[in-house]
DNA sequence: CTTATTTACGACAAAATTGTCCTTTTTTTA
DNA sequence: TAAAAAAAGGACAATTTTGTCGTAAATAAG
């Protein structure tokens, strides 16, 4: 799996956000039935986006979270980036610790160029370009 | 991470057992010391790769294990399908069992081409490619 | 100010992955 | 035939990930 279950959560529910472009706070409740997602965990996952200033969240009656920044100013990577890390642009893909462009594992070079494929994938999209294609198109958050 | 922990195990053993090149088997004793892979965890995984004939195992005394076949008739792919499957290069990357080419999600075609070319670099080295690559630069299998 | 609503947060449970230990089976060699 | 060597395989432990539950804290509304 190339991300978290986790991850595929968060960024499924920013996504979500992003699409409602309400005005007013959404709760997670909501999110967590409509995008199929176990209540408890998606808090955990959301409050993680809170933290890292990516989500706005407003206690009480009223309240839920919002996007902290426009869509437009927000990429994939960043989301990825908060809850995964970004440990799959780094690593090597054998595991080796010590594997460097000077003392290359055997896939490195390959897998160095793919791996850039993926951080410019997610790095250049941002969340309101994914959502026009979205719209433009048959699109699916939600599974079932 | 891009492959389990059994994964990156399988494929450095099975390019270990590549550059040995030898006419005896290699006692899986030796591959986990030289590689620093906990032995009852390699031994699983060397027998998943033989179950799945990849590899023969020899029992007693001069036993061991060697490539079932000859590194220029094995790729990488073949060694992850064994151990990871194939999941990597079919499922959603946002973990969506009903997105599919008709009904995409949000990033259905460009995962769908860099996947590919995930596929590619596995498909498309053999195991005596990457040795030979190898052995004209510096290398490594082993950590620390 | 009280109450209801909603996130925050910590403790806990289940499942998957990774790692360890021990016994059994097979096979070679003495 | 006996003994030793080596993989096979099962039981179990540790860790990480995923999922659940209950209480506390904050805030809006009456």
């Amino acid at each position: 799996m190339l991300f978290s279950k986790a991850c595929e959560y968060g960024i499924r529910a920013m996504l979500y956000l992003a699409l409602q472009n309400a005005d007013h706070p959404i709760q997670v409740k909501q999110i967590a039935r409509d995008l199929r997602i176990p209540l408890p965990f998606l808090s955990k996952i959301v409050h993680t986006l809170a933290r890292n200033g990516l989500i706005e969240s407003h206690k009480g009656p009223g309240g839920g979270v919002a996007l902290a920044h426009r869509p437009t100013d927000v990429t994939l990577l960043q989301v990825v980036e908060v809850i995964d890390g970004l440990g799959l642009f780094t690593a090597c893909a054998l595991g080796l610790p010590n594997c460097t462009d000077d003392f290359p594992c055997p896939l490195h070079e390959q897998w160095g160029k793919l791996r850039a494929g993926i951080h410019t994938m997610l790095a250049g999209r941002t969340l309101s370009e994914v959502t026009d294609q979205l719209k433009k198109r048959g699109w699916i958050l939600m599974r079932d």
